[in-house]
DNA sequence: TATGCGTGGCG
DNA sequence: TCGCCAAGCAT
């Protein structure tokens, strides 16, 4: 196998963006906060709220004093308000069980709520500097093609931490950059739909190109429609209740306009269930 | 392993 | 316009 490390470390040394995240100092929380938004949000849309976020909350047990319902509040439009919650969980079993402070171990991070594989990993690593494989869906595609000719990453698999294990230099500074080089490539060079290949520093050793660039077909399973969906409707009754400030809503009044009664029912139901909302004496309202 | 879960920008 | 895509996680 050709050396992708040293490439993808000299190419990440001059290119890498400038990410608040990636400021020196910037904490374990403030990493682990913005791991938290940065699932399945893209870059742009989370620095400003991860600002406001810090601002408000600069330690797990500030915001473990606040109720949930400040969290899923201050999370506003980011998207799957759910982490807002488990974020907060985690805040509280930080501050109970770890003192306060942001766990560094692996075994401790996955303990957490809302934390998998690659967010454990990536507090690891670039809040501690520990040397651990980071996965993500930008690692994935970059493997996929580079080692194995393919152009689309199959599904995730406990195999992509051993793969990715095999590539790390012995050094953990390195290791460290190396996740965070190979991450960065697969979010600006070579990115699921036009990748850059002219720019790209591995481009000369990528299996996928060295085959032609194949389509060798798209593992991803397709995203449901959203127009219609029960998300939709979840989403226009957290919106409300996140507007509804400090009052909670009569139930028949959330969303009243919505053109299905039996989805808006199933909303509220699923919100509940799920604790992002609290029915209480007939009205509706966030998690206190 | 497959599914459900928000929101907005872009080609 | 509309489908695709974005640093995943829990079940």
């Amino acid at each position: 196998m050709p050396d992708l490390a040293t490439p993808l470390i000299a190419w990440y040394g001059s290119n890498a963006r400038d990410l608040p995240w990636r400021r020196p100092g910037f904490g374990a929380w403030g990493t682990l906060v913005s791991e938290f938004m940065l699932q399945q949000t893209p870059v742009s849309r989370v620095i400003p709220h991860l600002d406001a976020w810090l601002s408000r909350w600069p330690t797990p047990a500030a915001l473990a004093a606040d109720p949930p319902a400040e969290a899923v509040r201050q999370w506003a439009n980011l998207g799957y308000p759910r982490r807002a919650l488990w974020l907060h969980r985690a805040a509280v079993e930080i501050r109970d069980r770890h003192d306060g402070v942001v766990p560094r171990e692996v075994d401790e991070l996955l303990a957490l709520t809302g934390i998998g594989d690659y967010t454990a990993r990536a507090v690891a690593v670039f809040a501690y500097g520990d040397r651990h494989p980071v996965v993500d869906t930008n690692t994935r595609r970059v493997l996929a093609r580079a080692v194995e000719g393919r152009s689309q990453p199959g599904p995730p698999a406990k195999t992509d931490l051993a793969r990715m294990a095999a590539l790390l230099p012995p050094v953990d500074e390195e290791a460290a950059i190396l996740n965070a080089a190979t991450m960065e490539l697969g979010a600006v060079i070579c990115t699921a739909r036009t990748p850059r290949c002219d720019a790209c520093p591995i481009s000369d050793r990528c299996a996928w190109r060295a085959a032609g660039c194949p389509d060798t077909g798209d593992a991803r399973r397709k995203q449901a429609r959203y127009e219609g969906s029960d998300r939709q409707a979840r989403g226009a009754v957290l919106r409300m209740l996140r507007h509804a400030d400090a009052h909670a809503v009569r139930l028949d009044e959330v969303i009243a306009d919505w053109p299905d009664a039996r989805q808006r029912d199933r909303a509220i139901d699923s919100l509940v269930a799920d604790g992002l909302a609290e029915a209480v004496e007939g009205t509706l309202r966030l998690p206190v």
